[in-house]
DNA sequence: CTACACCAATCCTCCTGTCC
DNA sequence: GGACAGGAGGATTGGTGTAG
């Protein structure tokens, strides 16, 4: 795992990177508390195979402006790259922000892929690495160490390489479950899915009814007992506001106080009705949409008409 | 035809999870 | 701790089916 941390080594590579179709790329970052904190660290892998971590370079731009505007302009903002990051956003803030083109999450990738495929507690990567990867003992204790200090230490070095390496792991089996989960339309087959489809929704409708009524008592014994709080669950509630004003109150205030206020209004089948002709006199902006519904029939008989 | 209930779609606000 | 996207859950709306 190469670990560059003069400026020119770093140019070269990220030249190198210029040429080469996918790239996945993890940061480390220093003073993350704090309201100013600083990219310490780019990861960057060119070959998913590599498990050895011999691909993965660390550039080490601490406190070097100049070399993340360079990576940003070559790589980031180049949209002939795909740049493969967990949980994009965060990273996008410190590379680019919405310049950076061509960007896949693997965290949005993992959260797509319906629960029965991939049934996990939670997306983050550790979690979906030990599932998806089978690796084990991922440790992740050196997420929230000092990236702001040099030099870094051993185990610093190792999780920022693994981190990348977990990541080119997980893309690629994420990219075969994605393809699992979406077949193209125009070849399903329709009866096995309706059959299927009629033999979850018996057992669903069990279990919905079961468990929404339970979720109602739970709701209503935490508050008759005054208890917020039990081993497995949390009982929170919080305040709406909704502010009201008649409408020919708000028209006059409008006129009076002269006041900017022009916006569309919905009229609903029940002001269109109050208006009567008088709709006429509108010039009103008529949007359709179309909606698809899936309804059960009684039960397949033998008529097939048309 | 009207009145009504139900359902799916949409919108809104607040909350949660993710990274370091 | 901070940023921010997406989820949860509630309210609103329009389409459809049913009854009178």
């Amino acid at each position: 795992m190469p670990y560059l941390t003069s400026a020119s080594e770093i140019s070269d590579i990220v030249a190198e990177y210029t040429n080469v179709k996918t790239l996945w790329i993890d940061t480390e970052v220093a003073d993350y508390k704090s309201r100013n904190p600083r990219l310490s660290l780019i990861q960057v892998l060119d070959n998913p195979q590599d498990m050895s971590g011999d691909r993965v370079y660390l550039l080490d731009v601490l406190d070097q402006p100049n070399i993340i505007a360079e990576f940003i302009q070559k790589i980031m903002i180049n949209s002939a790259i795909e740049k493969v990051f967990h949980n994009a956003s965060y990273d996008l803030k410190f590379l680019g922000n919405k310049k950076a083109k061509n960007i896949t999450c693997t965290l949005e990738m993992a959260k797509k892929i319906p629960y029965h495929i991939l049934p996990l507690p939670n997306y983050q990567l550790k979690t979906i690495a030990t599932a998806l990867c089978s690796f084990n003992n991922i440790d992740k204790q050196e997420q929230t160490s000092d990236w702001g200090k040099r030099p870094l230490t051993e185990e610093q070095i190792e999780y920022a390489y693994l981190d990348c390496i977990y990541l080119a792991q997980i893309h690629s089996n994420l990219l075969g479950l994605q393809a699992k989960a979406n077949p193209e339309p125009a070849t399903e087959d329709l009866i096995s899915l309706s059959t299927r489809y009629s033999q979850l929704e018996q057992q669903w409708k069990l279990l919905n009814s079961e468990f929404e009524h339970l979720q109602e008592r739970m709701k209503k014994a935490m508050q008759a007992q005054n208890i917020s709080e039990t081993s497995s669950h949390k009982l929170t509630s919080y305040d709406r506001t909704t502010v009201k004003a008649t409408f020919s109150e708000l028209a006059r205030l409008a006129q009076t106080q002269d006041i900017d206020l022009d916006f569309p209004i919905t009229l609903t089948q029940k002001l269109q009705k109050d208006l009567g002709t008088n709709l006429e006199q509108l010039s009103v902006d008529i949007e359709k949409t179309t909606s698809w519904r899936l309804t059960p029939k009684a039960q397949e008989t033998e008529t097939e008409d048309e």
